[in-house]
DNA sequence: CCGAATTGCCAAAACGTTTTAGATCGCTAA
DNA sequence: TTAGCGATCTAAAACGTTTTGGCAATTCGG
């Protein structure tokens, strides 16, 4: 018993190796390669041989070996928690619809794991040491994050998707969370509404607590008490349960205006709201953050939402630039701001609301100086809204670069 | 100018390599292999010596080298098309999150791909001849899949998440689309409903298509006329427009009754029909095909819908329980039927429809013969629906052999 | 006390590439 | 004539593992 396991025998089909191509055509294997890979040093005649010979016997060289003695793999790595029912989020799918589109454009892939354990940070150090990938994308960071912390040790190109204020030298994506939502809020305030619901997400995340942030900052320009706008949140990471918490924000009487911060809710809301016997967009105005959830059909509510519409699709793209650029060319942080456009309905409806009063709407004052195709826009009426297809991809936003 | 290619410099942060470790304590690099791989002809205390100096050092063995000599890389592919929207799919998040977790279970990842060529093999073909991975998951098979013969082929692992007439010889994970909805349709109609429309997925996919012959059966056993049921075909692949659909399926004021190939679809189309007027479950009764989506919150249509739930995210770890069956013990090709729950209001809610004749549901004659736990439920309420954290996980169905 | 079995370790080959550092040859310029 | 040079090509060294086959030393059975 010399030892314990035992080795699968190995799969009978022989595939062809750089080493066979040599043979049959009668080259070195560096010239395979050279001729290949585009190095100049290899005559013309001989380079169409090798190449054609690759074609027809369909040659393609190992991945793995490649890997090994390129020391880059490829591939980035893209690590989620498998709790809280995370994963079924329906940003998520937007974005990697957006990383995988650019991803193939640059040749690279995406590998995905689960993290399994109370240990955030445990599968990222693995794949580090493994030589799994060349690069990590971080989502949904929170305060102090230690996956940032340690990829910033590493010294490992790595992009966020949002961002967090401990760390400074990182790259990151994101939209001014906190300038939209005190535009946002701030529109809703000047068109008259004096007391409103923000449906926000989950606050021990960046993203949520930048938006409340926001939204205070309005309150504060304004000298207007907290209570005007009364927080409910979701305990979805991204918000969800959009119907028990609109419900909840109804109990308020007096309340003229619901701000949600995404879609999902925004729509699941209207079940709540119909069944409270008030119209949307009639008796109460509703806003939200439209993220551009390809499966969530806003045409219904097109006339009735005011909303903030940035795309996680070109985010996703833009992740991806940026991490091949840090990979390929330049490892320096920068940061990528997407742009987000503003659809606001007149007065977002205040009109016949009780406790308002008519007033142009003036959304998006201050917040947004340094955002130039976020400054907000505003349109009469949604269009576009259809989700009739292919949405175009919208550029990826400019660039910021990260004070040293 | 010998070269027309520069190399990148070497990252200067250098690795700790198994030689380093050999080094270090003194062994062969054969010994630290054989004592971390844990193997018997290696001294107890060698063996514990070398996996502190391991765990101190964080020693972990280059991941390519090791696939590179193994000829196993420990992941599967997951190839998807980047049209149509399709990537956007929240079905595909839901089996995604539990092929992510059963992968991580068995210390598999998931490289993840976008086919961006009309030639839907290609990509494929590639990964397979780069030994990219040790097996790939194909879903939403259309008839005589040009990736099934390409994988079969090849001899490659592979699973195929739904099923596809023309091959036989593969592994499968699927419902029993054609039996469900046979038992649904026959449901419907044995509780007195004469007109009902139907709103299925893409019919060039096979799952859309069993379902509508499914349906074709249970009018075929009653001898009643095609027309009975109207048939409207989404052209999104998984299904939705919902909203759209429903105002199409509303035009025939006749029709009693709905059914939805997806939750989406049903969720969506509440809009319609509330805005025709009606009142889903009292004017019109209502039933889907639930897919466990989680972030469709079906808990507001407890009591209007009813429907047959099958839970996606146990496909997906049925799937890769397949995958790695194949990969590690067993190659032959093996079918996973899924189990699915029927949850039906008292009579489809027939009572005081127009046109209906009170009579008890009958839900699932007959289609269900070779699917024990898939054998219909009925439940007067439909309980368990919040969607208040985590979802339990099913076991992952029964094996099927197939025929050879 | 001797041969055989067992235990603990290791050198070298292999995996399939890319890259380094020449080697060869014919041609040109001095 | 020959040194130099450009154009092509190649042998060998990496890359970091696992596995094969074997070698000592120790233990064991008789």
């Amino acid at each position: 018993m010399s030892k314990v396991k035992t080795r699968r025998p190995a799969r009978p089909g022989t595939r062809m190796t750089i080493k066979d191509l040599a043979q049959k055509l009668g080259l070195s294997i560096t010239t395979i390669s050279r001729a290949l890979n585009g190095y100049s040093d290899v005559g013309e005649a001989t380079r169409q041989r090798v190449i054609e010979a690759a074609r027809t016997t369909g040659y393609r060289p190992n991945r793995n070996a490649r890997r090994l003695v390129m020391q880059r793999t490829h591939s980035f790595g893209w690590i989620r928690t498998d709790s809280e029912g995370l994963f079924a989020d329906p940003h998520f799918v937007e974005v990697f619809a957006g990383v995988l589109r650019a991803a193939g454009q640059h040749n690279y892939d995406v590998t995905f794991a689960a993290e399994r354990d109370k240990d955030q940070t445990e599968l990222y150090d693995r794949y580090i040491r493994e030589q799994s990938v060349d690069g990590f994308i971080i989502e949904l960071p929170r305060p102090n994050d230690p996956r940032i912390t340690l990829l910033l040790e590493a010294g490992v190109p790595f992009v966020v998707h949002g961002r967090e204020a401990r760390h400074t030298h990182y790259s990151w994506v994101d939209v001014d969370n906190r300038g939209l939502f005190r535009a946002l809020v701030g529109a809703m305030i000047d068109s008259g509404h004096k007391r409103i619901a923000f449906i926000n997400g989950d606050e021990t995340y960046c993203y949520a607590l930048e938006r409340r942030i926001g939204v205070g900052e309005a309150l504060a320009e304004r000298d207007l008490p907290p209570e005007t706008v009364r927080v409910l949140n979701s305990r979805h990471p991204m918000g969800m349960f959009g119907f028990q918490l609109t419900q909840q924000a109804l109990e308020d009487k007096k309340a003229t205006a619901i701000l949600y911060s995404s879609s999902i809710m925004a729509v699941e809301g209207q079940a709540a709201i119909a069944r409270s016997g008030r119209r949307a967009g009639r008796d109460i105005a509703v806003a939200t953050m439209d993220d551009e959830l390809r499966y969530v059909d806003l045409s219904p509510y097109a006339n009735i939402f005011s909303f903030v519409r940035s795309s996680l699709h070109a985010a996703g793209q833009a992740i991806v630039e940026e991490l091949v650029r840090q990979c390929e060319s330049d490892p320096s942080p920068h940061g990528t701001m997407m742009p987000a456009r503003f659809h606001m309905l007149p007065g977002l409806k205040t009109e016949g609301l009780p406790g308002t009063a008519a007033a142009p709407p003036a959304p998006g004052q201050g917040g947004m100086s340094q955002a130039p195709s976020g400054r907000p826009e505003t349109s009469k009426r949604c269009s576009n809204l259809s989700l009739t297809g292919e949405k175009p991809i919208l550029s990826p936003g400019w660039k910021v670069e990260l004070p040293d």
